[in-house]
DNA sequence: CTGAAAGCGCTTACAG
DNA sequence: CTGAAAGCGCTTACAG
């Protein structure tokens, strides 16, 4: 591997005015440039990526944190988060939480080691009263799950109104017993899973139905997940006739559990789904559910970090991506 | 953050040999080598990435070259690969080739500039003459996709008898015209469809059924893809009555489009898969596939890769897993 | 506009 | 067993 110093050799030139070239330096006569552009050219150099992070400079990767990556829904905003990254010539870490809070911090630390430059949190399982001191050494950005209460920018689409949207749906097919599954738990007071508690409520109240408790599914993630609520459903005396699922996945655990048993959907039970998945187009009937832009979601992330990393300021705190209602054959 | 010479300061002893307890050298006594630790407990000190790669040492990452992660199947290696990787203080980058050889070679080089420490190819798209210059800056597995002809190690399942068995099994049920979907392209000389392919034509020469050229698609990889070969299919006065595809997504097209157009799995035409990804389960009927050990795979290269990077010997070049077929509904 | 020198945080001969 | 010093490949005041 040729160095900065073969360079400046082969050129006749200082380190100095190599590195000058290197990074864009402005005062630097054409010819000195274009010979140090050629001596680079003829000993293919490439600086090092490792040299240049000790020296607190350039950085070229972004870690992602993701929940888990088999999630069909994470593994298309990776997707889009390393498209976008590769053309701007960063490299993308994939960090799986799976809920752990410690995994999640191990991640963040490797900001303060300088191993990624900056970081896309798609899930977060921390406390912001923990996770803050994390913001001191290097970009972080929330795509997807978020906590309000911070001073992090927010990618995002409005859980609120996207619940509220899709139970509006259900109520005006003439649906009063609503189950709803979250792949949230219990008492969040800020985030994702809230804001569309929030908008489950809000649609609720507005059509003067009582919520029952009965009907609420916390922590469902998995087609697994939705099996065993199918099982529950339909064991019960006072049965809803609707469901709405926080995920794709769970939706299709439902629905295929509930034909196995013999009901009907969505004669017998509604179901409705989120995301909007390949799995959606699949099942039999197909899920209506509420479509997320997950590339324009993922491209927004890698935009903002690359902004702050190159000092760029935040305008705006917030971006929010329109979701759609889309009607299939399930409700 | 603390540095070496902040440990080296607080317990008053040299950076030399904090540098040594930290690299488990063997000659220091315990009376300093606990200073030393509690030196560094003190100051939560954490050795720099950057400079330790610098020094063309101890290595932290592992780069994942795959075609796409929303493909189940990479996703599924990707987390087995990323979780053990975890465990043993890896990182792991993923990236995506998209049948590029651009971008592959663009992914090698960053072994290069040890920007990742080794790197794990499930795919491969580039000749081996291409890729073997990269071997000398680090090591590199095969894993899933392989090339023979190359001195890497290769993690794989056997891939000849695996499809032998698929088709054997189509044959077993009655089958004389049998479909074959292949994600390769043609005239492949060598690695994972080659062998497919060869696996195919043993088991249709074993029966003395002849090969049908019009019955063989090339290219096929997504859903999508299989639903065009569907209405090929039906579109042939002469018919295959089953169809085997390389993977449980073009299965899965195939399936949808074939029912979709009014004719019925298995008894128009039987279809089977393979990988057994979660939509094998859920499709109606079940895909009957072949079932691939992902995780156990992915645990394999980083096992490897993480021998290879401690100097360990590679015994054996070939690591081959077994495979199951797993027999359903669809055939 | 250009360069010599110091320094980033480590490791590794070399010497004792 | 331990340490002073050189060096890895860069960047950045400082000086001219």
């Amino acid at each position: 591997m040729a160095t900065i110093s073969d360079v400046a050799k082969l050129s006749g030139l200082s380190k100095t005015t190599v590195s000058r070239v290197l990074n864009d330096y402005p005062h630097v006569t054409k010819e000195k440039r274009l010979l140090v552009q050629k001596a680079m050219e003829e000993l293919s150099y490439i600086p090092s990526p490792s040299a240049r992070r000790m020296r607190g400079q350039i950085t070229t990767s972004i870690g992602v944190i993701v929940h888990r990556i088999v999630n069909p829904f994470f593994s298309y905003l990776v997707n889009a988060i390393e498209e976008l990254a590769y053309e701007n010539g960063y490299q993308v870490l994939v960090f799986q939480s799976n809920n752990d809070p410690e995994k999640e911090l191990a991640y963040l630390n490797l900001l303060k080691t300088k191993q990624v430059d900056g970081i896309i949190m798609t899930a977060v399982v921390n406390e912001w009263d923990d996770l803050k001191e994390y913001t001191n050494f290097g970009p972080i950005v929330f795509c997807n799950e978020y906590i309000s209460d911070s001073n992090l920018p927010i990618v995002r689409i409005d859980q609120v109104d996207s619940v509220y949207t899709g139970i509006r749906h259900l109520i005006d097919r003439g649906h009063q017993k609503i189950a709803y599954c979250t792949g949230g738990s219990l008492f969040e007071m800020d985030g994702k899973n809230n804001d569309r508690s929030i908008g489950f409520q809000k649609a609720l109240k507005e059509a003067q139905i009582p919520m029952n408790p009965k009907w609420v599914f916390i922590n469902q993630i998995t087609i697994d997940d939705g099996k065993e609520v199918a099982k529950e459903l339909i064991s019960m005396s006072d049965r809803p006739t609707a469901v709405f699922a926080g995920g794709d996945e769970v939706a299709a655990g439902i629905l295929i559990e509930i034909k196995r048993l013999g009901l009907r959907v969505p004669e017998d039970i509604a179901i409705m789904g989120f995301d909007d998945q390949p799995i959606a187009e699949i099942m039999e009937p197909k899920l209506t559910t509420i479509r997320q832009p997950v590339n324009q979601m993922g491209e927004k992330a890698v935009e903002l970090i690359i902004g702050m990393l190159n000092h760029a300021d935040q305008k705006s705190k917030d971006h929010e991506l329109p979701t759609e209602l889309v009607i299939r054959q399930s409700t």
